[in-house]
DNA sequence: CTTGACTCCCAAAACGTTTTGGACAATCGT
DNA sequence: ACGATTGTCCAAAACGTTTTGGGAGTCAAG
């Protein structure tokens, strides 16, 4: 309520001495101290945060970008782990805000608006591209941030990433153990870094089983880009058996396209996210998703240890792809 | 990059008149403005955000708290909503920040430390209970504030609402329409505002209806809370043939009792929100939501008035429930 | 008695803006 | 020609902290 002056005043001492026994500094007496925290705690005193902001030159605030892009804010925990994270950092006296981008903005105008007016102390970044003009920019700005997803950039900045690679790596190599030998994939769009990790996976594990890699379709990574992805597959001369899905809301989508057009229940399909809808789908749709407790306070953790100055290279964590097996992933295989 | 007394400098002004000029005042010459503009698009000036906060006392700020207990942050477009509200609030200059409720604190401790510290010119409230802490404590204080929900406030307060009385009450004639007479209702807790409001909505109905308000479970607003409710009042030795449900959620668990105990299919059933997780239960849920498109922007806008100090009386926005007609209210009624 | 160390306190500077209250010329009205 | 007005600009204050660089006073050792 009242400012610290006016502490002082009614307390008969300066600033200083008030400014610092508030913040237990050893050179002001424990009696003079204790005298002070009972007057501050009897008026509620907080200290203004702008002010304090500014004379400590912190912003105490972390800024993290929504793309608008629909579909692009997919994880179904997303909020969860924004909660996570706000709360971790709101123990080291920072606070998350939420910065979407608005229509005829980039997310780079957005970083740049938050970065140089030195409204953040560091960023955090989803969906990250393979060459990402918001971390490049971030790099040369020298601001602390850690993205959710890798990126190609050469210099090694601080991330969280599923192990997108060995995820479908391993589950193309499951459908190949179980007998598959047509083995389709429907990939995201491969601007973006998770979508070319995983198609890179599924593509390794083709090419060790000396298979042709042309099933392969990139949609929207959304239900409908799913959907018309799946058609395109099916359209082939020689269908493919199995699917593997960048993503559950694609995966979906393919099963609708499945449904239409063979009946459904005829190939075998998994995705990746475990979206809860994917329990209800039918067949329950068999999914991958990423380890890992707690994202939310790695996240900020990251966050913090980046500001505190930790080399980037310290700061990356890959987690490994662990399969959610419902039941979709084991339609009976045919004969070819 | 730089300040303004590096840019003053550089253009042989006083820090005043660059100022005033960005700032576009009259009163500094046309042909300096465009001067001093070109100047600070070329160093890429932006003001320290701290400073002006400080000096203007604005915050730039709004918080809105999350409620950490699961199954608070219902409905699935929750953030969408906040990212259209801080969306429109960015337009104004303001940023939202999430503020999570860390165990151990209220969330009312949370307004305090926001509040008190000058760190939000308003708040975001969602999940109102009848009697709800926070917004009293917000009042005391006069800081501007909205909420999502109603409360049984003396003093009147911005909030946006859907109407669940209208909406349950709505629902459960039309139950009675169909010719059900023995219509259950699947509470959520009573302190909240809206369980409060939607079981009244339904106690309406009935008591119109010259119908017992007997068959009334209460549980915690999630799949569990819905199931064990269920079940009460399937023990009941008349049971019920519809179910009034107060949340989607809650309308799932109930749906898996149903299946338990008497196969499913028997009752009809009908929840609230519209969790796209709905369309895909069996039978598909039907269920309600409110209407409004961009409540984010409703939010935002809301907000940005209040700040503004229009009274609270003419920011309250009570919108109307609409039916999502799926498959699960349409239950065959069989003979009592 | 001097010196140094130690304890407790404080005045003033600094952070980077915005705003107040003019200063100084040039122009205008009469 | 003179006061009033207008058009540009600026010095300084203010916002509320934290931090710097001491200033007294006390005490013990030399």
């Amino acid at each position: 309520m009242a400012n610290l002056k006016q502490l002082a005043q009614s307390l008969g001492l300066s600033i200083t001495t008030v400014s610092r026994a508030l913040d237990g500094y050893a050179d002001v007496s424990a009696v003079t101290r204790e005298r002070v925290r009972e007057a501050a705690d009897k008026v509620g005193y907080r200290p203004n945060a702008s002010a304090r902001r500014l004379r400590k030159q912190r912003a105490e605030l972390v800024a993290v970008t929504l793309p608008s892009d629909p579909g692009h804010i997919g994880p179904p925990h997303f909020l969860d782990m924004l909660s996570g994270c706000a709360e971790h950092l709101a123990a080291a006296g920072l606070n998350l805000v939420i910065a979407p981008v608005p229509r005829g903005e980039s997310e780079l105008d957005i970083c740049r608006r938050f970065v140089d007016g030195r409204r953040v102390d560091a960023m955090l970044l989803v969906r990250t591209k393979r060459k990402d003009e918001r971390v490049e920019f971030l790099q040369s700005r020298g601001i602390p941030f850690v993205t959710n997803g890798r990126t190609e950039s050469l210099m090694p900045h601080p991330y969280i990433d599923g192990d997108g690679f060995a995820g479908f790596r391993a589950a193309t190599l499951r459908f190949h153990a179980a007998g598959h030998r047509r083995i389709g994939h429907i990939a995201g769009p491969q601007e973006y870094y998770f979508a070319h990790d995983r198609c890179r996976g599924w593509r390794a594990a083709m090419e060790e089983c000396d298979l042709a890699t042309d099933l392969c379709a990139e949609g929207a990574p959304l239900e409908q880009g799913g959907y018309l992805a799946a058609l395109e597959l099916l359209r082939q001369p020689s269908r493919p058996t199995a699917l593997v899905c960048a993503t559950d809301e694609m995966a979906i989508g393919a099963l609708r396209a499945l449904r239409e057009v063979d009946g459904g229940n005829q190939i075998s399909i998994v995705g990746h996210d475990d979206l809860p809808m994917g329990a209800f789908t039918s067949p329950p749709l068999s999914t991958m998703r990423m380890t890992g407790e707690h994202l939310g306070a790695s996240f900020a953790s990251l966050l913090l240890r980046a500001i505190g100055g930790e080399p980037a290279e310290e700061l990356q964590e890959l987690h490994v792809i662990e399969f959610v097996d419902r039941d979709s992933h084991r339609r009976p295989l045919r004969a070819a």
